[in-house]
DNA sequence: GGACGTAATATACAACAGGGAATAACGAAA
DNA sequence: TTTCGTTATTCCCTGTTGTATATTACGTCC
């Protein structure tokens, strides 16, 4: 398991002085972030928050805990547990989590485009 | 001096589920951000960093080095401080400092279009 | 039944941001 | 010269946040 680039804020930045970090909130305040959007596509890439968080260099605690707020915040689960089995068990995205994070996505592309032409406009 | 509603981040909380943060970058990282527009403000409306951060229920260190921070990332000085003098010296906005908030606003007012019209995608 | 690797959970530890308090410098006014 | 309230600066303390570590639970495969 390849370590991948850690998230920082300089990819959220723009190239000139506008920047901006937006979130979807759920009744306990922040439900998807980028942070929160990255750990869930390793999640879907690994199969395992335990790969998932160590190639983020996040640790596995502070990721579950990410995990269980996402879900505690939806209505249906965004990722589904196994526990024990082959290998141990794993995480899985349900279809519920891929549109979440296509639905991020969109705001966040919408947003970067926002960020351009509020510099246009200087 | 009457104290002030201390900011929170939920006055930057959009009514549904979209919401976000703007910033204005220097070569610090944050050159202004809202935090930073109020602490202005209310030094332009108090002359004095002591008086603004009390009502703003920050410290005055606090306040001191966002100033600061601010005025080192300005070509321009944002803020000028006088120290001694009747009444110990106080702080004033220059014209570069109302420049500058009013760009702020004027971006922070079409972040809120942009996440009002996000909405309405849903 | 034992091994394996993960989820889930608790506890202790480290790092850091910010608060509070203390102090010196300052300079006009009385 | 003394007074005064502010700027500027330093030091210590605390709360928060996340890390590291350890332990238990779990279920399939050998």
């Amino acid at each position: 398991m390849p370590k991948k680039k850690k998230h920082s804020c300089k990819e959220q930045k723009s190239s000139a002085g506008f920047r901006g970090r937006i979130w979807i909130d759920g009744s306990e305040g922040t439900f998807l972030g980028y942070g929160r959007i990255v750990l869930l596509e390793r999640i879907r890439e690994y199969g395992s928050i335990t790969k998932a968080a160590k190639s983020m260099e996040m640790s596995y605690r502070h990721a579950w805990e990410l995990v269980d707020s996402i879900n505690r915040q939806s209505g249906k689960p965004i990722v589904e547990a196994v526990t024990g089995g082959r290998g141990g068990g794993g995480t899985r995205l349900t279809e519920e989590g891929e549109k979440a994070i296509k639905l991020f996505w969109k705001f966040h592309a919408d947003f970067q485009d926002f960020l351009k032409s509020e510099e246009k406009k200087l």
